[in-house]
RNA sequence: GCCGAAGUGGCGGAACUGGUAGACGCGCCGGACUCAAAAUCCGGUGGCCCUCGGGUCGUGUGGGUUCGAGUCCCACCUUCGGCACCA
């Protein structure tokens, strides 16, 4: 009799020998073993514990890396798999806000909440390993990190206009305003000239276009770099007549010099403020205050004249100098050259103010009207020009790129502290190494108010100067929660360190991550700071590698109602329900059998039903095998073939495809096949290897019917290997096509030679009907596929 | 506008290297079991035609290459994503 499937009843027993095991404890190398040949670091996008549960997302993107996990730990790697929280940053504190009480009560709180769903759901995880960023044994490290940055020179002040939210009340990095307004509340960010601090990534531009050594997918590095944005080009130096100033201009056209007929300088550039005209200052006081979003969005071009000229370098010409707000203070050198007949912007801009134009490039791409260069061809031209300007003092090729310094001071609450003291006589002093972590302190109210909360606890700010030792203040701005990120994948190595983030042997034995998993909206952020700190860390020799991630997988988006699962949207959906009425093996299943990851899928739980049918088919067909089929099974056989057919998709697929729902697929073909002779001699094999390939999804009910077989421990086995004698097929389908059209089939011997193939083909019925007794023209024979006769 | 990805049954999707289109599952239809229902099991399920043997059309659209195209090439349409007053 055989009993009822019992997922909950099961599951819970599992989970619990599992814990008491620590059966997915990974230790490192011991400091005198040789490294294990075959390591993997498999890791997922740490979530934020911004609410008190799990969504279907999630559950997608972790069971994906379980698969992974299981299959690689059972084939023989040592994997290391672990989890943590990105406890701190606005997420969760606006979501401590709304629901009120403390962000670290609440948060804490989520903490233990999805901990136990994760738990729950059967995770191979080693929690040993846990780690938040909100703990100051991580946020030490944090801090010491930005010291170790702004003592390269890595990480600096600056005041220059920076996006704020005025909802979230605080600064927001480039990376994280998407349609000029805040990814995290939908908010328009507003321009603010400010003090902030950032990260030099502009300083790894170049090699940031790179991945040596990544395995990426193509739509990613395209995405990185259409963000990094690099333009070669020239600088050239234009003198202003009346004030004998240089001013230079970046242009990626060098071949249209001579094509310039007036100059354009941003509202912002020093120039303006120095010598420009009244009404010229006037336009761009105005302009400049104003978001490039809602400038680009005017349908006229603006701009006024500033009274002034400059003087081309190559021949000499006047051209006016306007001050325009279509040129933007922050790229190339916030000055250009207009040239209207080939750039659209100043055509329009010409077209406005009635300015000159003067084509001087042919429709060949041939320099014209260009003194001594006529008749070079474009890129040609554009080298002669720079290599004149450059012997002349008055130019040379550079380089230019969209991609800006990552500000990332907070005016919030909740983050890591930035370690640095304000004094009055020293300035802007680090503090000391021995003086971290720079603890969060507790203030009174830390709801945004324009001003860094941290500010209003005065007992904390007041600090004597490491320096000087006289009276300081400490800096109130916290880190963007992006800066935890760009290295908390190097604290799982050495999660317990308490002398350094973590030990470089360590980290060189793990790093870099050999399978990233987690959603492509992170490509211009959280991905390429990460890359940026480490490739600063490996210069100063902290670590071994200069890419974090080896490869790197995005999962699809989990819809609901057709759009993307946000807790803004408000149709997020968690996991707990379907848990609770199926069990956490079933949603395991369900969540990658319905579709490619890769792809984005909408939520419809009423599929999960397929799915439990399949278990229960499974739980019945193998107690079935267990009674009836022979004990000492055979190997061989139909269902054994089918078997090690299967072995070999599943591997291959999880492996080598990174596609986790064709493998479903295939060993529910294995068991419908297998429950039509549940007493064969091979049943026992091919229960066995069904119930091993399917462990992976499902860890319990794969565990439970592992021992109803006879076995134990099918978590720690080897992963099943394909039995290749038994993939090569003593027969197969001929097909026969005539003019490409199939006309028959039928099963023939694996050894027939082409010859014996193209006769058998030809004695078929209904193959001579379609040639009707003529010879083919021609014949195609593919081994071991098909005959094609063309007539 | 530039760059990238994708369009296959009623639905999710499979077909990996140019070789049987629609695996697997959902849904639906029919049958068995049952007093009945649920559950379970068995069978069927792209369109059209049919003398029930089969025929024919069919992978966004139009062309092309090939003995053979969902797969390769060209043009286009649609959807999604990135960048965009970046000189």
């Amino acid at each position: 009799m055989t009993p009822r499937y019992e997922p909950h009843e099961i599951e819970a027993r599992w989970q619990r020998v599992w814990e008491d095991e620590r059966a997915f404890y990974v230790p490192n190398p011991g400091p005198d073993e040789p490294p294990a040949a075959n390591h993997w670091y498999q890791l997922e996008m740490l979530p934020y514990p911004s609410g008190p549960s799990l969504h279907i997302g999630h559950v997608l993107n972790y069971t994906m890396g379980d698969v992974q996990t299981h299959v690689r730990r059972r084939s023989g790697w040592h994997v290391l798999r672990p989890m943590g929280w990105d406890a701190f940053g606005l997420p969760a504190e606006n979501a401590a806000i709304r629901e009120g009480g403390h962000p670290r009560e609440i948060i804490e709180r989520n903490i233990e909440r999805i901990r136990a769903q994760m738990k729950r759901l059967g995770w191979a995880i080693d929690w040993d390993r846990e780690v938040s960023a909100h703990q100051p044994t991580f946020y030490r490290w944090t801090q010491w990190l930005f010291l170790k940055f702004w003592r390269e020179g890595l990480a600096y002040r600056k005041e220059a206009p920076v996006n704020w939210c005025p909802k979230d009340q605080t600064v927001v990095a480039n990376e994280y305003v998407v349609d000029g307004r805040c990814e995290r509340c939908g908010t328009p960010v507003e321009l603010r000239q400010m003090t902030q601090w950032f990260f030099r990534t502009t300083a790894y531009a170049d090699e940031l276009l790179e991945y040596p050594g990544a395995d990426w997918p193509e739509r990613t590095k395209t995405i990185q770099r259409n963000w990094i944005g690099r333009s070669e080009g020239a600088e050239i130096l234009f003198r202003i007549e009346e004030t004998g100033d240089d001013v230079a201009v970046f242009t990626t056209r060098p071949d249209t010099l001579f094509g310039a007929t007036f100059f354009v300088v941003a509202p912002e550039h020093p120039f303006v403020e120095a010598h420009a005209s009244e009404d010229a200052k006037e336009y761009a006081r105005r302009a400049g205050a104003r978001p490039v979003e809602e400038r680009a969005a005017e349908t006229e071009k603006t701009g006024v004249f500033t009274g002034l000229h400059a003087v081309n370098p190559v021949n000499g010409e006047r051209l006016q100098v306007w001050v325009a707000d279509y040129v933007l203070m922050d790229y190339g050198t916030g000055a250009i050259m207009a040239v209207p007949a080939h750039d659209e912007r100043d055509a329009e801009f010409a077209a406005t103010f009635d300015l000159p134009v003067r084509a001087v490039i042919d429709e060949d791409g041939k320099l014209v009207a260009s003194a001594e260069f006529d008749g070079l061809p474009a890129a040609e031209g554009a080298r002669a020009i720079v290599a004149r300007l450059e012997a002349a003092g008055r130019g040379k090729a550079t380089v230019s790129y969209r991609l800006r310094d990552w500000s990332f001071s907070r005016q919030r609450y909740w983050g890591a502290p930035i370690p640095a003291i304000h004094c009055e006589r020293c300035g802007v002093v680090p503090v000391p190494e021995e003086d971290l972590p720079v603890l969060l302190p507790e203030v009174e109210d830390y709801a945004p108010k324009g001003k860094a909360p941290l500010a209003s606890n005065e007992e904390w700010m007041r600090v004597d100067c490491p320096r000087c030792g006289g009276q300081a203040l400490r800096d109130a701005d916290t880190m963007d929660t992006f800066v935890d990120s760009s290295w908390y994948f190097m604290r799982y190595v050495d999660p317990h360190n308490d002398e350094a983030p973590f030990d470089r042997s360590v980290v060189d034995y793990w790093m870099p991550v050999d399978q990233y998993i987690g959603g492509i909206d992170h490509s211009t952020g959280h991905l390429l700071y990460s890359r940026f700190f480490v490739k600063a860390m490996n210069d100063w020799g902290l670590v071994g590698f200069r890419e974090p991630f080896a490869r790197l997988f995005h999962q699809g988006w989990v819809t609901l109602g057709g759009s993307k699962m946000s807790k803004t949207r408000g149709n997020v959906e968690g996991p707990d329900e379907l848990v609770a009425q199926y069990g956490a093996d079933a949603v395991r299943l369900y969540i990658l059998f319905m579709g490619p990851a890769d792809q984005d899928m909408e939520w419809t739980p009423a599929g999960v039903e397929g799915i439990v049918r399949f278990l229960r088919r499974l739980w019945r067909v193998v107690h079935e095998v267990a009674e009836r089929a022979p004990a000492d099974g055979a190997q061989q056989g139909a269902l054994a073939r089918k078997a090690n057919e299967t072995i070999a998709k599943v591997t291959d697929d999880v492996l080598r495809r990174f596609q986790f729902h064709t493998p479903i697929s295939a060993v529910m073909e294995l068991v419908n096949e297998l429950g039509a002779a549940p007493d064969a001699p091979d049943a026992r094999f091919a229960a066995e290897t069904a119930v091993s390939l399917i462990q992976p999804y499902g860890p319990h009910v794969a565990e439970e019917l592992w021992g109803v077989l006879g076995h134990e421990r099918l978590w720690e086995q080897p992963w099943p290997e394909a039995d290749e004698s038994q993939l090569v097929r003593e027969t197969f389908e001929l097909v026969v096509q005539v003019n490409g059209k199939v006309r028959d089939r039928f099963e023939v011997d694996a050894g027939l030679s082409e010859e014996e193939l193209v006769a058998r083909a030809r004695e078929s019925e209904r193959v001579r009907a379609y040639i009707d007794g003529g010879e083919p023209r021609k014949t195609i024979v593919v081994p071991r596929k098909l005959v094609n006769f063309v007539v």
